[in-house]
DNA sequence: CTGTTAGCGCGTTCAA
DNA sequence: TTGAACGCGCTAACAG
């Protein structure tokens, strides 16, 4: 299980351990021949360098660490995809840790990144994360830092993320098209910059479209558990649904929401016409098949490990730029 | 950004860096003063050890490598997951590699792992992975490795699987039950362990239970391509339930071919029972509202490492075991 | 109980 | 064009 290493090179080839060293890095100062010699020597025995070895020489790791709230939601996962093949083709590779929406178990997560040895962090802040103080800390000791997904003013930084504003707007205006103008939103009780987004975008053109006829309501909801929220949104639902249908559809603005939202309905035998964010990729066999707005999930994790090998390779960089990619939106047959 | 060392410790602290590695590792040898003192005064630097000069120095990289077909898929990512657990509490990482289903690219995701230096390998073979001597070659080099999901007999090791031919009777049972012995089978036609052992799970049962007056009809599809897929899938549907209804149900047997079937079914505005396995989170409002087969997907995650890092432990080990995992059965509301 | 020394594998001075 | 020597940060064998 020993690995090869260049000391054996050198000593089986009769040169010394800095010769072998540069003939593999195609150093200029070692001759034509020898460099052939070496590098053929060296595939046959199989060598591969000490990536330990090279990161404690070289002070780097090559390594990033992201931190997201969970991997196995649908849109992560893609992210999470995105950033593999965005750190494969750099040569990085990346160690992933799990919030759980918990702002201590993130602060942690970071923590045990920097411990373990990182080039770069990738964070999307869990949504209990208002204080981002110490990501600011950490980025003054010099971590290079983007931040994706819930993007942040707290940190002057490069941040990648979805145009939600935009795609909610679309869906406004989808709405409207078709004739609808009394929509129930579903929205968040806490200060989530992406849902309050959402709904602001989504009203915006409410407003703009309709002259202010619009009929629209936003009930804002606690995401925080998952049972409370089906629990919530019930009640919404048997007291604005179920009696008199004074709404002509729902809009979620969240991944949780839209599938919690079919859920209840479901439950509840209610229908109406959804439209609302969904990234699984059974997004199109869901009941009551409804209208998504999907994110660019995989381009969102290819373009923070851009920003941030961009950022790791020019570390006085002062320039920030925040990329908005526009979302999709994909039509289901009842709306 | 540069970390303190043991080195610095040691110098401001007045001692011999062995002394300071000693004290923080709480050697026998040191007194309690000393060692009362090293330890506060690391934490007030914030002194935490160089992983990589550690591993270098020790031979061993607390790394374990993840080779899947694809993360974003939801059953590897809930698998994911447990792997995540699995590790953090025993105080390693993960790598993880993505084959894409490519017996090339698996190969060269271990060989990639193998160059970064790992402790253990975890690995999900892919469907097209018909030769593993590459694995057993890297196992005697000493590399411990533990399959998990497409487990094979080609290799002396550790495993962990779904119960698959249970689970398989399990639905078998749970149709007759339900007065359905006429069920179209969805199989693969490659030489895939998991669908074949699902299809002889479901047969056997219902040959049993029937005393063979079944009179279910197994279709195999090839899974390589999703679009062909489904053009498959809808030929078998349009030919087999279109015109005559000859079927009482249809048991899917993996994820895709479940969503799959779904998606054609809806498209053709076939309406039949369904019973598959599917770990979607959101397998309870798929359209039709099938009835489900759940893996334990977390759970094969922490128990594949747990296994991994028992070999990693006792590398001598030559009484190998391969755990099943039950599977749960999830009742729809149409069967 | 503590310090000195050596070496894990590598890249990079400095010397030849 | 090549080699010797050093040190990245750490642990362990060997002294005292």
């Amino acid at each position: 299980m020993r690995k090869t290493t260049l000391k054996q090179l050198a000593h089986e080839l009769q040169l010394s351990t800095s010769t072998i060293s540069r003939a593999l890095s195609d150093n200029y100062q070692i001759s034509q021949k020898t460099k052939e010699r070496v590098k053929h020597y060296a595939i046959e025995r199989r060598y591969t360098v000490n990536r330990y070895a090279k990161s404690l020489r070289e002070g780097n790791t090559k390594t990033i660490g992201v931190v997201i709230c969970a991997m196995d939601k649908p849109f992560m996962a893609q992210v999470l995809n995105g950033v593999y093949d965005g750190c494969n083709e750099a040569g990085y590779q990346f160690l992933v840790m799990q919030s759980k929406g918990s702002f201590t178990a993130e602060k942690e997560c970071v923590e045990r990144l920097l411990h373990n040895g990182i080039d770069g962090l990738l964070i999307s802040p869990s949504f209990n994360s208002f204080d981002l103080g110490y990501l600011v800390e950490q980025q003054a000791k010099g971590l290079p830092i983007v931040l994706f997904d819930r993007i942040s003013r707290q940190i002057k930084t490069h941040q990648v993320a979805v145009d939600n504003f935009l795609g909610a707007q679309t869906s406004a205006k989808y709405l409207l098209d078709k004739g609808m103008k009394r929509v129930l939103v579903i929205g968040c009780l806490e200060e989530v910059w992406l849902s309050r987004e959402r709904v602001e975008g989504f009203l915006s053109t409410m407003d703009l479209l309709t002259a202010n006829e619009h009929e629209c309501e936003v009930v804002n909801v606690d995401p925080t558990h998952r049972e409370q929220l089906a629990q919530q949104l019930e009640k919404v639902f048997v007291k604005r649904l179920k009696s008199r249908p004074q709404f002509d559809a729902i809009f979620a603005t969240t991944d949780t929401f839209t599938t919690t939202t079919i859920r209840c309905l479901n439950k509840l035998q209610i229908n109406i016409p959804l439209i609302g964010f969904c990234n699984s990729e059974l997004s199109d066999i869901l009941i009551g098949n409804p209208t998504r707005i999907v994110q660019p999930a995989y381009q969102v994790g290819m373009a923070a490990v851009g920003q941030l090998l961009q950022l790791i390779k020019h570390p006085a960089q002062t320039d920030f730029e925040t990329i908005y990619l526009p979302t999709k939106l994909e039509e289901g047959n009842t709306i």
